[in-house]
DNA sequence: AACTTTTGTTTGTATCTTGGTCAAACAGTC
DNA sequence: GACTGTTTGACCAAGATACAAACAAAAGTT
């Protein structure tokens, strides 16, 4: 909260620092104070960030001017001046696209992360189409919104990292999200970014989750696989081509099923959904279920065999859970996908299998509030910060 | 390298900024860029920073002023005025520490790294006699030599992180490591740091290695255990309790060895020298090596059981490597340990299995320069910079 | 009406980088 | 040997910023 008065050497990069740098810092930190504890006062605010009143005061004149933050009502105190409360400028918002592979929401959320509209698309079976209709539904949300956007924020599974060699790896997307982005960018004129599933439900965490100090923090995504968005020392851990996190494509058995990935026995072979409906086959003998939302309906019915498969799948996925905990030693792990729907069939038994025989300290584990929530709200963090928290 | 231009937000952590700040992140990178380039000019330093002149010129003065450089030579150029040459301060040294099982090295360091004394302490059988063998030998080896002392820094294989739930993690250590700690603190007066053996590396390679800018690197170290410790971000990720980096009690099989830490199947139950050592045991039906040194000797001399024993524990090695490039996509992986001591032994075998199946853009994979000095020399890191890189 | 408390603004000061100027020092050229 | 161009390092004014303290505003309390 206060100074940093440590007279030793503190590496903090290659970058050197001007005489803005104070007030980009202190600009940043008093943002995201009205983010996480809107409505809000300037003193409160001093009192929060351990700055002057008159500093916040010259700050926050720049953030209403920009029109960030507006000034709302006054409040109300048992004595003493009326404070004015500021708020997250809810006019602002941007266009949100969820992309699965077979479906894709598009949605308006504001600065404050409330999704105003929301839309599903369903893609056409030719992936070639798939970029054409994502494109006009974008348009029509635009026309029929009186609203201007700041951007769109794309959230994708896999890793759109932009690198020459290996453009994006995407392995469950059909068509090119690269030109996606170029043609959306085109058609609108708007900044589009896009971002991994995991890494944007971490920006929601960050960005709108209720506690104050993240620091560490592991969100793991599970659906048709299984990806990692991982946020140390305050910063997501990108990696090379923005590949870190990949946890479901670890080896945790020598032998196991091939995987889209062409290695054997990756993690997600054994703990992603599609793990889940392979169980509930094996295990019943009937042929598979179309969906992994009917398995889920299945188990919640009572069906001992959907409960079986689940109590599988949940094994596994403590299991791994256990090695990110061993490998990051994070704080807290928060799951997001379709499981959190039935969170008390699971629940207990990953953490339970991650508990075991873990090293000494496990990490908190909750699901994630509402999943498509997260990655819509992803967006916002995405477009007005470039994802860089 | 220059300004952040940028207007956007970016969190930079909880803390604000005053008008000191500036100068304390210009402080640090002229100081790291005197410690990576010298002998070097105040204009050659303005270049590298993007930093004017004059700021370079104040900066350098206080950091003569308090005793961390010294001017040096003047230079020679083609034309033009001579330059100042900047030295970093090589009567500045701290004592370091090395710590094993059985034994353990004390030192004199220097600020540029150099090792000035070196001394190996045979510990006595009796565990409850290693904290005061260890103290009385660094009070000889300070009352010996003349200089004064910056402090102490250990290098320790476990997890030192104080914290009152869980002391510390050294389950190879069979005597208290915090004891050791105040014992040094109350003997010498000195300020007395401890670190992982693997993040201790981590410190050497950012403090000493010759590569630049380097951002993303993976120390990982193969002894007795397998430990890793991870520098992203330019930062080296702690986690909760320092425990961050434990890959070595990863399970990548469900059955197998019972592990130190009452789990089956760890990864450095395969990988690491014990496994190196059962391995041998195993294949050629003969009682136990007693060394590790041993058994790279025999496969040195062309022993063929050696040699497939350590192919076997190369190709866990490897299949753990690829484990980490997934969970972190490092640019870079740096082995550190007695291995490196017979590296074309282990290295193209344990390469060839890290690339098998792997996602796209694998690491970089080389062994440490020298391990004892890269973990002697962590100790200056520690002492002159709490370890904070 | 006077006092107290809290909020938000204004003003003067210290710190720090920037960017320009200047002398010194040196090599090459006329 | 004098002139030219280059580089280094010192010096100084200007601009940006946070801080500290004083001040104005607005409400409740005495």
């Amino acid at each position: 909260m206060s100074r940093n008065s440590s007279t030793r050497f503190a590496f903090t990069g290659n970058r050197s620092a001007s005489n803005k740098t104070p007030r980009e810092i202190n600009r940043n930190l008093v943002f995201n104070l009205i983010r996480t504890h809107q409505p809000v006062s300037r003193a409160d605010l001093a009192r929060l960030s351990g700055l002057q009143r008159s500093t916040v005061s010259l700050i926050v004149e720049i953030l209403i001017r920009e029109r960030w933050i507006f000034e709302g009502s006054t409040g109300r105190l048992p004595r003493g001046r009326r404070p004015t409360f500021l708020h997250l400028n809810d006019q602002r918002s941007v266009i949100a696209l969820d992309i699965h592979t077979s479906q894709t929401t598009v949605a308006v959320v504001d600065l404050g992360g409330k999704i105003v509209a929301q839309n599903i698309v369903v893609l056409p079976d030719d992936p070639s189409k798939a970029v054409g209709t994502i494109v006009r539904e974008v348009k029509k949300v635009i026309a029929s919104n009186g609203r201007s956007f700041d951007g769109i924020g794309i959230s994708v599974p896999g890793r759109p990292e932009p690198n020459p060699e290996h453009p994006v790896f995407t392995p469950r997307i059909k068509w090119s999200v690269l030109s996606l982005q170029t043609r959306l960018q085109r058609a609108t004129g708007l900044r589009v970014k896009m971002e991994n599933v995991a890494n944007g439900c971490v920006l929601s965490e960050v960005w709108f989750g209720d506690s104050d100090g993240v620091h560490d923090l592991v969100v793991v995504n599970v659906s048709e696989g299984i990806g990692a968005g991982i946020f140390v020392n305050g910063r997501i851990l990108r990696g090379k081509d923005g590949m870190a996190g990949e946890f479901g494509h670890i080896q945790i058995e020598s032998d196991g099923p091939l995987c889209a990935c062409g290695g054997t026995g990756c993690w997600e072979s054994f703990a992603s959904n599609r793990a889940g409906l392979r169980y509930y086959q094996e295990l019943s003998g009937k042929p598979a279920l179309p969906t992994f939302e009917s398995l889920l309906r299945l188990a919640q019915s009572g069906d001992a065999v959907a409960i079986s498969a689940i109590d599988k799948m949940s094994l596994y996925l403590g299991r791994g859970l256990r090695m990110i905990a061993a490998a990051l030693a994070p704080t807290e792990i928060v799951v997001v996908g379709e499981i959190t729907n039935a969170w008390y069939l699971f629940g207990p038994k990953i953490e339970a299998e991650m508990k075991h025989n873990s090293l000494p300290g496990s990490p908190r584990l909750r699901p994630s509030v509402e999943a498509s929530t997260a990655r819509l709200r992803s967006a916002v963090a995405l477009v007005m910060n470039d994802g860089s928290i």
